[in-house]
RNA sequence: GCAGCUGUAGCUCAGUUGGUUAGAGCGCCUGACUGUGGAUCAGGAGGUCGGUGGUUCGAGUCCACCCAGCUGUACCA
């Protein structure tokens, strides 16, 4: 065999990709239990779909020749029809919509979580394969259906145990913004790539800040590596009347230039007041757009759906209008959501840590009808399962604690291997989790070493004198650990055997599960 | 993609202006203790110092390139 350093295969894992052990497993399976019964509760029924799809049914172009897995990972089938791994969990959906859509009763409320995956640079809570769990209501253009999001949104991550004030669901709707563009002078398609601009330059005002953004609507900025970015190029002007739609507060500015003047009413007839009320915030908007009909569109329906979820008792300190969110999925139509943790993520070394959101979504009324003749509207929302767990793992918030091994059964004479085996099958058959010790048993510490790195809560021990009594050894390995701080001789703790007792080889199950019921151990 | 920083034992790290045989803590294995976890003590294994090439009598240390990781930045359908 080619077991010579030279020739030997190195075991690793490609980055952005993580092997996950069984706290990890047992948290995330927690985690989708708990918002699988939020989304059920609120009338969502589960469908599921396959990881692989038709690149085209993705929305994506075909790859390019060079870069042919740039952002998805993609590969051609025996038919050289191209495939990709999905992204995300919406566009897979709108394809089984579309193609079933005769059997599919409309408005269609269904749910589903998986494993999606981006051919990106990873980071901290970013990964190539992370888990998704989405929720979307198909045919049904009523903002109450966007309502209907935003709140059960709220309500997850409660149920998660963030706690009310350590998340925001943040709704926007994207003709706000395409008006203020508009209103800036930025319509029309021969200005597509300055609006871009625009677009990443508020996508980034969380990391950055309202200076920050300022610097990228104008002539850039330079970071602190001193890497240059280009800006959009903006005058002051136009910066300030987009500076009037970022904060949470909000600013009326008396900038003439952008106030058509018709519609426009002063607020509270104080020039540059500000406010954290999300319906003061709009009517100011409304004034802003006066003149533009996306705007005011876009204002409209951020109105529709704020009353819809103040109304239903959903307030600012869990619903927030907020025009900085931007959202990068192009088919987004409308309105769009993002849920983010407030809570300070730091990392070992004690620096703060940016997860960014850790669900969006929005209306996407085109994507279904893309494979149809007709309109189909449709709007939802996804939880970033493996980035939320990341988070809350960082902070500590996540019970990542193991669940008990099982009950060890030792091998104390090799010849009576089958009367071990059969006392494991005993306790199996009483569905007690227990095993018997597969290791080499030449001595008994060695295997009372691995049933304590296994958590076990208890042994069996049944040797040559005990077997002649008709009797098993019991060793209550929890009570024995609290009971090693008191002894400091090795002499003293081997002879007095802490928390071990002997009862009768019938009474073996009833005596391990007093000793589990007594630690509370419980499995699955 | 671009820039900066970092790669030394399984893990966390030290290693002087370049100088003999590269260290520590933790972990692991063995024993004291062959019918009992922990603690203690003693011993042991484990390294092509990320890779390749160069400078030098001599390189973990200096130089070039490459690879990987981290951070920032860009992109993210």
């Amino acid at each position: 065999m080619a077991t010579d350093k030279k020739t030997k295969l190195k075991a690793r894992l490609p980055r952005g990709l993580v092997d996950r052990g069984p706290g990890d497993i047992a948290a995330t399976q927690r985690m989708i239990d708990t918002i699988r019964a939020v989304y059920e509760h609120y009338g969502f029924d589960p469908v599921e779909t396959p990881a692989i799809e038709y690149t085209d049914a993705l929305g994506k172009f075909l790859p390019d020749q060079d870069r042919p897995n740039e952002g998805v990972f993609s590969f051609q089938d025996d038919d050289e029809q191209w495939l990709s791994l999905r992204y995300d969990l919406t566009a897979p959906l709108a394809r089984h919509v579309a193609e079933n859509f005769q059997h599919i009763a409309l408005p269609y409320r269904t749910y589903r979580y998986g494993w999606v995956f981006r051919n990106e640079k990873p980071g901290p809570g970013r990964f190539r394969q992370f888990m998704q769990f989405d929720a979307d209501t198909v045919g049904s253009a009523s903002p109450a259906a966007d309502a209907e999001i935003c709140m059960m949104a709220a309500d997850t991550m409660e149920a998660l145990g963030i706690s009310r004030g350590s998340y925001v669901v943040k709704v926007n709707n994207r003709k706000v913004l395409d008006g203020v563009l508009e209103a800036i002078g930025l319509g029309g398609p021969e200005n597509a790539g300055r609006r871009l601009t625009v677009l990443r330059a508020i996508d980034k005002l969380d990391r950055l800040g309202v200076e920050g953004v300022r610097q990228l609507l104008g002539d850039g900025r330079k970071d602190e590596s001193g890497d240059f970015t280009k800006g959009a190029g903006l005058d002051d002007d136009s910066i300030d009347f987009i500076a009037a739609f970022l904060s949470n507060f909000v600013k009326k500015i008396s900038n003439k230039r952008f106030f058509s003047g018709a519609g426009a009413t002063s607020f509270m007839g104080v020039p540059g007041t500000y406010t954290r009320d999300d319906h003061k915030k709009l009517s100011v908007w409304h004034d802003h757009l006066a003149g533009n009909p996306i705007g005011r569109d876009g204002v409209q329906s951020l109105w529709d759906i704020i009353n819809l979820c103040r109304e239903a008792g959903y307030r600012e300190d869990r619903i927030v209008v907020d025009a900085t969110v931007v959202r990068g999925l192009e088919y987004y139509t409308g309105p769009v959501f993002e849920v983010e943790l407030l809570l300070d993520t730091k990392d070992e070394k004690g620096r703060p840590v940016r997860f960014g959101s850790v669900g969006g979504g929005g209306r996407y009324d085109g994507l279904v009808s893309r494979f149809r003749g007709e309109p189909v509207p449709a709007t939802g929302f996804s939880i970033g399962v493996s980035r939320l767990q990341a988070a809350l793992q960082l902070i500590g918030r996540l019970d990542a604690t193991p669940a008990p091994g099982p009950v060890v059964v030792t091998v104390f004479d090799r010849a009576r291997l089958a009367d071990y085996q059969a006392m494991v099958a005993r306790l199996r058959a009483a569905g007690i989790r227990s095993e018997l010790y597969l290791g080499n048993p030449k001595n008994m510490g060695n295997q009372l070493k691995y049933a304590d790195r296994r958590k076990s809560p208890c042994v069996v021990i049944q040797g040559s004198d005990e077997k002649a009594a008709g009797q098993v050894q019991i060793k209550d390995l929890i009570e024995g650990a609290k009971a090693a701080a008191a002894i400091a001789s090795n002499q003293e703790w081997r002879e007095s055997r802490p928390a071990q007792f002997a009862v009768a080889e019938d009474r073996l199950v009833d005596a391990v599960r007093e000793v589990l019921d007594r630690h509370g151990v419980r499995w699955g």
